[in-house]
DNA sequence: CCGGCGGATGTTAGCGCTAACGCACGCTTT
DNA sequence: AAAGCGTGCGTTAGCGCTAACATCCGCCGG
């Protein structure tokens, strides 16, 4: 008894934790505590005196005691499904470096398959894990139907696609991306423009399929039949091939610059002639997408910019100002480079 | 008094808790938390009446608490540096697929700089956040020298590259693959092989220049001038234009397939013809290299199964096996496409 | 001269969980 | 039959922090 009383100090194997900065600085914890956060009620010398302690200490606050007691983490969640996509993770990239600004953590939760319990799943378990608001990247339709009746006891929002209403939604506006790439077609020209479309599941997919039919159709020019890939350049290739044998065909709209890519290479290996031939519109804008053999006229979408304006939608929520803030779409910019050019029938 | 007697429910904002699973269950909160941890001493049928109660009432236990309480957090932290780059997004997309697998949670901090305190400070703000290990994807030599002499007060992993003793590694053999792509030139007949390097501040750039210098070293061959580029398409479009111009130029192996992409470009403009002329050999075959123009020769590595040997080496530290286990060293592949042939002077 | 008020601080309760011990019970051992 | 021991629980302390209240003190007006 007597010997435990003569040893007061209890060796941690952590840090100092705040009663260990109160006593060095003559105070209760409490009153670091207020230092800590900010309260006005303590003296300036007081004051001094704790942050004297703090520095001397290497005293650092728990979070997970803090995010225990108050219910906030200070911690971001993200949902997403296949970092992989030059999207997906320019945008999770995005993310993080506004998160890390505002002196917030990520955590990040991929879906393992797209059904819409794995959604509901991931946001629970971050949820759970006390995170205190979280974003969803998850274009495609399971996924935004699942967003829609979800239950919703944090702060979501939903990037890059989502439910029209359900949720705020940080976006680039797809249709006019996928129409300006058509107009610039038809505008050189073309007597229509064949499609190579993502998947259908996909949401983005969707809309850039719905702004090329509808500049087809306002142009009065026939729709061909689009063809659907999987994004990878792979199928571009596949695809591609099976478009060069068409001799109509001399402008494609493809979803993506990947896919674009393999179609470019399914062209030249058939012989045929970017953009004299064939031109070839991609989407995203990659970086590599300058170099390609010719370089690709392509439609820009600035991901790390929607990453971070996400972060920001999303931190004013939490922050309790806008209670439901509506989101906001950003126009792409069509960039011209070297796979397109005037009809070779024009 | 006597009114708070009456109404012992105190309703919750948030779901149940544990002493809410016991009542229901008529055992107390402690009996639930044997039922959760799979303690033995529970009796089967108290066990059962348990995980209906739980059932009941969706319980789910709250990992905050229990972090807080146990100082374990299911929870790994990863330092990334630039998650734009193909080789970090995809290793840290291993990762995160393997955490997930096995029950975990990944939590990202990336760098802003370069620089040791950066490093040191990302450490520090994910281990105060209660990770129960750190993985580190940050392959240049700043970060490797940081991370050898930075307090390491949980397990540590580097991934892809890392300081050489002073924390398990796993990684893939960077001059291996170097080796062989040199090998390969010169096997195709080449004189000797130009080389388009990474940032000299990169591990991986400086073991792949290594690999390609001592091949030529042993091999006889003259050691041409690397160049230098920061990985990017642009650089390697860039360093091409450079190389285009040296007819003496047949060979170049290109430190990533980006930067080769850029060095197709700028051969094909200068009329140099790939493969007849010069013979291109990128690294890290990503999954566009089969559909460049050429198809790319290139190095391949396993970014996604390095993510996942991480973890589980991670995880076994953690869990307490090995100690400090030594990590481990993968072999890449070479891969032969069509932008390599035998040298034109041969 | 005293009640009152508000600024500066201390004290007390938890947040929801696990660890450590306590204790009754039934069974074996000497 | 007394002592021992393992099982199946309950009780009690915290983990490190914040929120809410309690307390002290100096200064004001009536």
């Amino acid at each position: 008894m007597d010997a435990d009383f003569e040893k007061p100090i209890p060796r941690r194997r952590r840090g100092a934790v705040m009663s260990d900065v109160g006593r060095l600085a003559g105070v209760s914890h409490q009153t670091v505590s207020r230092v800590i956060n900010g309260s006005s009620h303590v003296r300036p010398e007081t004051r001094e005196r704790v942050l004297a302690a703090m520095r001397e200490l290497d005293y650092r606050p728990n979070p997970v005691a803090r995010a225990l007691v108050t219910g906030r983490s200070n911690t971001l969640g993200v949902v997403t499904f296949d970092t992989t996509l030059y999207g997906p993770a320019s945008t999770l990239c995005g993310i993080e470096r506004a998160a890390h600004e505002t002196g917030y953590f990520i955590i990040v939760a991929s879906l393992k398959a797209l059904d819409r319990s794995s959604l509901v799943d991931a946001i629970d378990r971050l949820q759970l894990h006390g995170v205190d608001g979280i974003l969803v990247i998850a274009p495609y339709q399971e996924a935004a139907d699942a967003l829609a009746d979800a239950p919703q006891r944090i702060p979501i929002v939903a990037v890059e696609a989502g439910p029209p209403d359900a949720v705020p939604l940080v976006s680039v506006d797809q249709v006019a991306g996928a129409m300006s790439a058509t107009r610039h077609l038809l505008d050189l020209g073309h007597e229509t423009v064949w499609h190579v479309a993502g998947p259908r599941d996909f949401l983005e997919a969707r809309q850039r399929l719905d702004g090329w039919r509808s500049t087809l159709e306002s142009a009065g020019a026939e729709v061909p039949v689009p063809l659907e890939g999987d994004w990878s350049a792979r199928a571009g290739y596949d695809l591609g091939r099976r478009l060069s044998r068409d001799r109509a065909v001399t402008a494609v709209f493809v979803a993506n610059d990947q896919m674009a890519l393999g179609a470019l290479r399914a062209m030249h290996e058939a012989g045929r002639a970017i953009p004299d031939e064939v031109s070839i519109v991609g989407f995203d804008d990659i970086p590599e997408a300058p170099y390609f053999t010719p370089p690709l006229t392509t439609i820009r979408q600035d991901f790390d910019d929607m990453g971070s304006r996400g972060v920001r939608l999303l931190l004013r929520t939490i922050e309790g100002r806008e209670p439901a803030a509506p989101g906001s779409k950003v126009q792409p910019d069509l960039i011209v480079r070297a796979s397109t050019t005037v009809s070779p029938r024009g």
